[in-house]
DNA sequence: GCCGCATTGTAGCGCATGCTACAATATGGT
DNA sequence: ACCATATTGTAGCATGCGCTACAATGCGGC
């Protein structure tokens, strides 16, 4: 790297350079994370359905770690957005587009959470960061991770002793 | 899963039950994104000054697919938490906070795009893979990538390119 | 030196996330 | 039925990330 070493110190030469289409990659960071809160909204509402049959604002509170309030409002946006509905001092419910995304989600946490496992992460590091990580994989890289799965579970139990 | 299958279905059962502890991988949603993107900024403006010079905030706007309101407003913040200085009407500058944070940001996102590709990822949906992946990869899990790197590169023949 | 244009800065908006404090409703035990 | 308590909802605040529109400054060509 730093190809440019030259005018890498002066200052007046150059016009942009170093990034027209890095660019790409990084818009749109607020409506981004609006999503991946969605996400982790119905997931945890679809998790509570199933293991407590309801899911109420409070659980919900305490699952996500933040105030009744803040799930109350959140949740006001969700149901905008048509993934969840409401009604006054009732429990919250999915509709089939929530539902949808909940299962994609899970899916896609499920599977972030093993293949950090098989890569040789302690389980209580793979399902911290798999929190953060599941909303950054692609398609892609989601089946590169099955395929590694895969042939690691084939060669028995260590694939890299290679060392 | 799903072992409470019976009160599955029955709303008015149990309580919390699904989730005091899976709150701690939850918590601190709002902080967190600010830290992202305080990594992205001081990235991006250590990309900038390295190949260019010096960081200026038109650049950076441009890099980072905002307007260059929001690099001003950032940047602001960054350097309330003194992680860059600027003057009036001059280009950015990275302090030695920044500087740091900087390339620890710059070695992990590398780190984890050359992963994606050694898993078998193109290399353009490893890169915008990446760009939010990066953020969220703990010292332990980059750490399990390396070794993969290390024992993937001796496997097969391929990519390595040592020299 | 001057002026036009690029760059930088400010004002003000919208929206999302978080919070505390307080009000309203619901619920369960007696 | 009744009241204490839990739950849900509202009001208002703070911060961060975006944006457009407009003002101020700087700079390079002439
Ligand atoms: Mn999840
Ligand atoms: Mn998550
Ligand atoms: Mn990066
Ligand atoms: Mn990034």
């Amino acid at each position: 790297m730093v190809l440019k070493s030259k005018n890498a110190s002066k200052p007046g030469s150059p016009p942009p350079k170093s990034g027209p289409e890095t660019a790409v990659y990084q818009r749109q960071t607020r409506l981004q994370h609006a999503q991946e809160r969605a996400q982790d909204y119905v997931e945890a509402i679809a998790e509570l359905i199933a293991g407590c049959g309801e899911a109420r604002a409070t659980d919900l509170a305490k699952s996500l770690g933040v105030t009744h309030v803040t799930v109350i409002r959140t949740v006001q946006r969700l149901q905008r957005e048509g993934l969840v509905t409401t009604q006054p001092y009732r429990s919250i419910f999915l509709t089939d587009s929530g539902r949808t995304l909940a299962g994609k989600a899970r899916a896609r946490h499920e599977k972030v959470v093993t293949f950090l496992e098989a890569l040789g992460v302690a389980k209580s590091t793979a399902r911290a960061d798999a929190e953060g990580i599941e909303h950054h994989v692609s398609d892609e890289t989601l089946k590169a991770m099955e395929k590694f799965l895969r042939s690691s579970r084939k060669g028995s139990g260590k694939p890299t002793r290679t060392y």
